[in-house]
DNA sequence: TTTAATCTCTACTATGTCAATAGAGTTTTG
DNA sequence: CAAAACTCTATTGACATAGTAGAGATTAAA
C-alpha cells in the first residue's frame, strides 16, 4: 500500500467529519481551510466517497457533507480500498484487486509468499482501525502535545 | 510500500543469483529466460543493483553477475529501498525518505500515527527476510507442490 | 421569486513515473 | 581480432497524479 495525496486528503476529511458528527453537515470550505486541502480537489474526493457510500451530502445554501455511518463503522481499509485500490504491496497477492504477475510459477513463488505476509500485516491494521479510532487518537495527541521523551524534570 | 514491476524483477533476479551462488557468474540472458524478464530492462536493473553494492559483475565473453555478499546478508528491505525508495506508506513517516506532508500539525496527526504502525510492520518483515530466506522458501515450495489442504487420503 | 451559497458533473492540463526499447560504446576471452 | 558479454545514456508511449476550470443543479432565506 502506498497512500497518494488523494488518499491522505480523504482520510483527513473523514477525520474532520467524525469530529463534527453531531452537526448536520460540514461545508467543503470549512474542511478545506481546516486541513489545508485545495477546495476544488476536495470536492472531487468527497464526491467519490459519496459514491462509495461512505459520506452523504446535502446541496444548497446550508449544504455540506456528513458521514453516512457512525465513525466506528468506517474502517480505514474500506476508505483506502475505494480511493486507492489494493492494500497489498503487489497485485498478485491482493484478494480484491488480484492481477496475475509475470513470474514462471505463481503458486510456488517465494516472493509472493513473503508479500502475502506483508499484505496480512497491513490489512490487519487497516481493517481494525476505524475513523472513530482516528478521532480518539487525535484527542489524545492534543492532550499530550510533547513527546514522552521530553518528560524529564 | 508498493512494489513496481522493476522491484519485483530485482528480487526475482537476486533469487536466481542466490540459487547459483556457487557459480562464478550468471549471464543476464540466463536470468532473463528463467524468470521471463525482458533482457534489456533487466540489464538496467542489475546495473542499478551493482551501484548499490548488492551484486558484482564481470564483463566480457564469460561475464555475468553474482551476489556481492552472501545471500544471508542481503535483506529484502535493502534491495527495495534502493530500487523503489521508501517502504513506508506515506513519506512523512519514512525514516530514510522523509518528506513533510501538508497536514496542519504533523506532530499531532492521528493518520500519521497509524501509518507509523503500518510502516513498522512492513519494515519488520522486510528487514528480517533475506535473499537466503527466499531461496529456502523456494526449495520448500518446490517440494510441496500442492496446497496443504489437498493432503487428504 | 430572486439570489447566493453550496454541491455536481465533466472535461482539461501539466507534470511525472513506469516499463520498455534502442544505440553506441567498453571489456574480456579464445 | 572477433564474438560475447556488460555499460551507459537517451528516448518513447502509456498511464497516473494533482490539480484547475466551467457550467449546471439544488436549496434556504430574504
Amino acid at each position: 500500500m502506498k497512500l497518494s495525496v488523494r488518499g491522505e486528503y480523504a482520510l483527513r476529511a473523514l477525520l474532520v467529519l467524525a469530529n463534527h458528527y453531531d452537526q448536520p453537515v460540514v461545508r467543503i470550505q470549512a474542511i478545506s481551510e481546516e486541513q489545508n486541502i485545495p477546495k476544488r480537489f476536495l470536492e472531487q474526493i468527497l464526491n467519490d466517497l459519496k459514491t462509495a457510500g461512505i459520506v452523504q451530502s446535502r446541496r444548497g445554501v446550508s449544504g455540506g457533507y456528513r458521514l453516512a455511518r457512525p465513525p466506528r463503522e468506517i474502517t480505514l481499509a474500506s476508505v483506502v480500498r475505494h480511493i486507492e485500490g489494493a492494500l497489498a504491496p503487489v497485485s498478485c497477492v491482493s484478494e480484491r484487486f488480484y492481477e496475475k504477475c509475470s513470474c514462471p510459477d505463481e503458486s510456488r513463488c517465494p516472493i509472493r509468499s513473503i508479500m502475502k505476509e506483508v499484505r496480512e500485516s497491513i490489512v490487519k491494521i487497516m481493517e481494525q482501525t476505524t475513523v472513530a479510532d482516528l478521532a480518539e487518537r487525535w484527542e489524545h495527541l492534543k492532550q499530550e502535545p510533547m513527546s514522552p521523551l521530553d518528560f524529564v524534570i
